[in-house]
RNA sequence: GCGAGAGUGGCGGAAUUGGCAGACGCACUGGACUUAGGAUCCAGCUCUGGCAACAGAUUGGGAGUUCAAGUCUCCCCUCUCGCACCA
């Protein structure tokens, strides 16, 4: 063993081992239990970052321990690799989004593999492989057989800048997810998944996913946005056209006074069509489709309609309503109408207030009675029914089932479930990504491409264009084709790409059969493997990828080729990785090695201004914040970068990344190394000896104590990986088991101390093992093993090792800790009591007074009430 | 506005079921070893008062339940995240 710890030698030397004696390499095997720990795969973006470092050390904990507990493990790797960036990268170096994309790829396994990853690497899989997105194709013209992908013309979220279609989940308060500019409305031909049709099951589920963290459920429940309500028509006076409107508060149909239909709405023409509002409501129309979404959703934006000219009758009430286009109103939401009832919808209230139209009142609440012309805001809390003819005095809650009901028998409206939840729309405009197997006939109308023609090919050999439209469509050889069905040779192929996240939705059924020739996957592997028994990721995928997933899911349940429905038993979401920001007034936000220190204080070296310390942030590069793992790699090496990651946060908090915990980090490695190197090198015959496992009771003195807390420390160690993933807890027990073994004096005459040496230290060795792997294999062949630590299994403890020699008995006066003694753990409580009652501090606070009561809890405490 | 989560020393964080608040680590202070120390070892380290023994206070604030509350209940404050005109 050397003198001095050295990473960069043990874990060039361990990483060439794994990967040499393959094994990390698994296979289905019937006859043991299976683990599938899979965290998120990476965007091939050219390098790994903190966060990336976090996700996987937290998993490869996980997936190490399992190992060593004997689980059949499956740990698998790939690349997320088709995306608008490797496109835009191409454009910008004049090369090819492929060769950039292979590249990174490269770059960024050899990086993974420098932290020690315990990856099969065989397993693993780039989407934007044509063996990958074939099946892809695949399950599409399945999904096209059953229905499930259509394609319809509507309005939808076109992002300029990046050029290209966004689905619903990738709009964030009316920005593009990716770039962050505004999001426009249009009118496009579109390729959807039915997602909507799977909107109950999806949510049904959410109470059946016990292994996830509640927040993620919570927001992919409000994303479904399941609302109980009724779909009421409302005919137009004068025709026979009627407006089916959705609401929830069918209670309140007497108090609508006015009806409300998105802009985009297809009857907002039509009605004003030939009437003096026309030309105003037109321009209406233009200006807010050219409005974009993000200041629609602002809170404060003033709600604005106009008047079409038309007017509908309540069917209820049999009150005229005019007829408005209302910016407020969503076309996207229900049927695109609302019923507006300014008593009992704010925000129907303002409209009415600003356009002076008529508010009634028909929920009064239990105690006082409404004015409509005194109302400054509406209620909208439950109470007794009014102005409603037959349901007056009904309690509004009651009348909700009541006037649903009525309004079934009376033909006018019906019970109804509105979603939020869209189908997800998946056609981009762009070209680095899944071509969707679609052919275009003047003669058939749409085609799909025959199984068998598959894959479409992407074509590679293309010129990108600048602005990053794509080159599809005007490449002649990709788009010209026969029809399938007539053989017309004018046919033209379909030239949207799928959603990128179409590939992640079904990449954890590659992973187990990656190689898969005649299918999607292998159904044996699959049934053997699946669902994932752990999932490791951000929660920034909250509801996008892990909401399609679950889709996916389904879709594949009933197509018969899977017979699970959740993919992911349980769910941790990790943290982010932060470090504080430092601004410059004149230059923003500036790297640590632009500033220099003067007088005590910070300034920028630009231009000599005091720096501010900004808040701490998730590390990103326009914050300057960040931290590159290549540079910790190199400093310190893989296990103190793992260490750390684990250490300074529990998974699923922020992780602050601090300097000094490094250090702290590198500091504990350094005192576990020349702890085995002072008890192995020193004191020979520790190697000679088979480790202590017997019962304490053979065992005396510091020995006997250190042995003990090697048993609990186990114990310690295995619930907090296996209950909690409480990694920097189980960090901590190790501590301080190194610490009590830096104690021991030392007794040479005691034959068994080199024993119970031994066992200690490899337990310590091995509780660590999964969190520094490199160092550990290093020490445990130190010690004489001849195979690798991940074969051998996880320590476990004896209980009869981890009772006390003596308990400590706390006394307390009146809930207030006064004193303390020792006592054997054989002590009755009577006997406990009276030498908490004797005890001469307890005395000085008794002091004669009458003791009410006195509490023991056995093994603990004593509580004197006086 | 709605929903979720969090608030504990100078800092990151422990305290799994109501039972010694502050484990472990960082930073800091003192000492040892040393040519040197940003290595290592030993000791101290919540706050207030006190040389000390000791006493008092203390888990965002306020009430309550209990022999006993960081933990349970109610009210309030602050922060973070998610959704946001959803009819």
């Amino acid at each position: 063993m050397d003198q001095k710890y050295n990473p960069r030698k043990i874990e060039e030397k361990w990483q060439n081992y794994w990967e040499s004696s393959e094994l990390f390499k698994v296979e289905e095997d019937p006859s043991r239990e299976k683990y599938y720990l899979m965290e998120m795969f990476p965007y091939p973006s050219g390098k790994i970052h903190m966060g990336h470092v976090r996700n996987y050390t937290i998993g490869d904990v996980v997936a190490r321990y399992k190992k060593m507990q004997g689980y059949n493990v499956l740990h698998p790797m790939g690349w997320d690799a088709f995306g608008m960036p490797a496109e835009n990268a191409a454009i910008a170096n004049k090369s090819h989004p492929a060769k950039w994309t292979y590249q990174n790829i490269d770059n960024m396994r050899s990086e993974l593999k420098r932290v020690g990853f315990s990856y099969d690497w065989d397993r693993e899989i780039a989407t934007c492989k044509p063996d990958y997105y074939h099946w892809e194709q695949w399950l599409f013209l399945k999904m096209h057989e059953k229905g499930m992908a259509y394609r319809k013309e509507s309005f939808v979220n076109w992002c300029e800048p990046c050029l290209t279609v966004l689905a619903n989940e990738q709009v964030e308060a009316g920005m593009c997810w990716r770039c962050g500019k505004p999001v426009r409305q249009q009118r496009l031909p579109q390729w959807f998944f039915r997602i909507t049709d799977y909107a109950e099951d999806l949510l049904a589920y959410c109470d059946r996913l016990p292994g996830w963290p509640e927040k993620v459920i919570t927001m992919q429940r409000n994303w479904i946005g399941k609302s109980i309500g009724a779909e009421i028509r409302f005919p137009v006076e004068g025709t026979v056209t009627e407006i089916p409107v959705f609401t929830t508060r069918q209670d309140t149909v007497f108090g609508a006074t006015f009806m409300c239909l998105a802009p985009e709405h297809p009857l907002v023409t039509e009605l004003s069509k030939g009437k003096q509002q026309e030309k105003e409501v037109n321009q209406f129309i233009d200006r807010m489709s050219l409005q974009d979404r993000s200041s629609r959703a602002v809170d404060t934006y003033e709600k604005e309609g106009v008047f079409t000219g038309a007017y509908c009758t309540n069917p209820l009430s049999g009150g005229r309503m005019p007829i408005f286009t209302a910016n407020f109103a969503l076309m996207e939401y229900g049927t695109g109408a609302v019923m507006s009832v300014p008593a009992h919808d704010q925000r129907d209230f303002e409209f009415a207030k600003k356009y002076n139209l008529d508010i009634v009142v028909v929920v009064n609440p239990f105690d006082t009675q409404l004015d409509a012309g005194a109302m400054t805001e509406s209620f909208t809390d439950e109470g007794v029914m009014v102005n409603s003819g037959r349901f007056d005095g009904m309690k509004s809650r009651d009348a909700l089932d009541a006037i649903a009901g009525y309004l079934e028998e009376n033909g006018i409206g019906k019970k109804t479930v509105s979603y939020r939840l869209r189908d997800w729309g998946i056609s981009r405009q762009r070209y680095w990504g899944a071509p969707i197997p679609m052919i275009h006939c003047k003669t058939c109308g749409i085609v799909p491409v025959p199984e068998e023609a598959l894959p479409i090919l992407l074509p590679e050999d293309v010129d990108l264009l600048d602005g990053g439209r794509s080159p599809l469509p005007s490449l002649e050889s990709f788009v010209k084709t026969d029809c399938p069905r007539c053989g017309d040779s004018q046919a033209r192929r379909e030239t949207d790409t799928m959603d990128t996240f179409v590939e992640s939705s079904w990449y954890f059924e590659r992973y187990c059969s990656p190689g898969f020739k005649t299918g999607m996957f292998k159904k044996e592997a699959v049934d053997y493997w699946m669902p994932v028994d752990q999932y490791i990721g951000g929660v920034e995928h909250a509801i996008l990828h892990l909401l399609y997933s679950r889709y996916f899911t389904r879709v594949l349940h009933d197509l018969g080729l899977v017979k699970f429905k959740e993919p992911f038993t349980r769910l941790l979401t990790q943290g982010m990785v932060c470090k504080e920001t430092i601004s410059c007034p004149e230059h923003g936000f500036l790297f640590p090695e632009e500033v220099e220190s003067k007088d005590g204080g910070r300034i920028c070296k630009m231009c000599g201004a005091t720096v501010e310390l900004g808040r701490i942030e998730k590390m990103s590069k326009s914050k300057k914040n960040v931290v590159d793992p290549r540079t910790l790699l190199e400093k310190y090496g893989a296990d103190i970068t793992r260490l750390f990651c684990l250490f300074a946060a529990p998974p699923e908090k922020d992780l602050e990344w601090s300097e000094q915990g490094v250090e702290g980090g590198f500091r504990f490695i350094n005192r576990v190394w020349r702890l085995a190197r002072e008890w192995m090198n020193d004191i020979e015959d520790i190697k000679a000896v088979s480790p202590f496992t017997d019962h304490p009771d053979r065992l005396n003195g510091e020995i006997r104590a250190l042995y003990k807390t090697t048993h609990a420390t186990i114990k310690k160690v295995t619930t907090d990986i296996e209950d909690r993933f409480h990694f920097n807890t189980a960090i901590s027990a190790v501590m301080e088991l190194v610490n009590a073994c830096y104690g021991i004096d030392g007794n040479r005459d005691d034959p068994l101390e080199p024993q119970v040496k031994r066992f200690t230290l490899e337990a310590v060795v091995l509780l660590l093992s999964p969190i520094i792997p490199h160092l550990s294999e290093e020490l445990w062949e130190a010690m004489g093993h001849k195979e690798s630590i991940l074969l051998a299994p996880w320590p476990t403890y004896r209980e009869d090792a981890l009772t006390k020699d003596d308990l400590l008995i706390v006394v307390q006066v009146n809930g207030k800790l006064r004193s303390r003694f020792t006592v054997s753990p054989d002590a009755d409580e009577e006997t406990i009591k009276s030498m908490a009652m004797e005890d001469e501090r307890i005395q000085k606070f008794i002091h004669g007074k009458p003791v009410k009561k006195v509490i023991v809890v056995k093994e603990k405490l004593v509580n004197i009430v006086i």
